[in-house]
DNA sequence: CGCAATAATGAGTCATTACTCGACTTGTGT
DNA sequence: ACACAAGTCGAGTAATGACTCATTATTGCG
């Protein structure tokens, strides 16, 4: 993480504005988008898009450190099961975030972000399991098991509002009793 | 599904021989391989490949016929909890069965194979739940969406054979008490 | 201002890949 | 054995997409 000198205004706008595209077109899409969409979408020309992520890999790497920050800080304003319920719902709508929290296609290194995430994970199972809701057998390696795979099920699934309601529930009977 | 005249012996060969080999490739590089790695995997040239299959999609569309019907006879041979432990087993040495049982990037209607597969895991449930050993409020929606989820989760996630364990009896727990 | 340094532009390069097609080979029925 | 339909071959085509770079524009500082 070497921090060089501080970006010019132009280009602390374009770098926020391709984010942003790149979070609604890879949403849209999934990773198989092409840059040039992304482009596109930012009003920015090809080459910016290129100085600002010299890969599109890097490209998908800051939005997923993005993405998975944005969960972390979300789970502090839920219990286990309302995060399990609100991320599983978004799921499609953050095709990227599932598609890469789990590393398909591409391979990228996100060991901060991701530690994060757990650490927030972590936080709801330990209160939840304080407060009798999850059975004190279950470990967090397997509760973010559980949300990486309902994630991609709900997504890949296209699952409805009913069914993503009714396999929670599978999921949430077997937290209660390890 | 029209049946023309019958194929001649070496196109059969051949015909089988791609399929095996496409089995192989994409279960190792995902569906994003390229055809030609199948033809030289499959030791013909790249024109008989679309002889046979005449566009990707229906390439992988015969591949996942083939591999449903598998699982689906599969089935057969054990009970619930036994076929998700074998089915999620597998998941990640035949990826491309997972990839496409979700429809990720390419879109296939196999109606048919994915509709005998249901039937054989709802029979197994539907024995499951006389055995007691499933809560008759657990429904094959739900089943199957967990089975989609859980292979997924552990395609894409890596995982290993203690944390799949550990997943799967969590949601184990969640069938007995619905 | 004015002048570097920094950034944006976008036509072009090169690699990849799904798919075609005309020349050739092989299996099969008679 | 022969003829011909059925099958195979593989170089070629066209589209796409990641990435480059010489040129032009913008910004911020003294």
């Amino acid at each position: 993480m070497v921090e060089g000198p501080p970006l010019r205004a132009d280009a602390q706008r374009n770098r926020a504005r391709i984010l942003d595209a790149a979070e609604a077109v890879f949403a849209e899409f999934g990773a198989r988008a092409s840059t040039e969409e992304v482009a596109r979408r930012a009003g920015v020309a090809i080459g910016t898009v290129f100085r600002h992520f010299p890969t599109k890999e890097e490209l998908l790497a800051a939005l997923m450190k993005r993405l998975l920050a944005q969960l972390a800080e979300e789970a502090g304003r839920h219990d286990l099961f309302g995060f399990f319920r609100h991320t599983v719902a978004q799921a499609a709508a953050k095709k990227t975030a599932v598609e890469l929290l789990a590393g398909s296609g591409v391979d990228i290194r996100l060991p901060d972000a991701v530690g994060h995430l757990e650490e927030a994970v972590g936080r709801l199972l330990a209160r939840a399991q304080a407060a009798g809701a999850v059975a004190d057998s279950v470990r967090l390696p397997e509760v973010m098991a559980l949300l990486a795979g309902m994630c991609q099920g709900a997504l890949h699934g296209g699952w409805d509002e009913h069914l993503q309601a009714r396999t929670l529930a599978v999921v949430f009977a077997g937290f209660e009793r390890g």
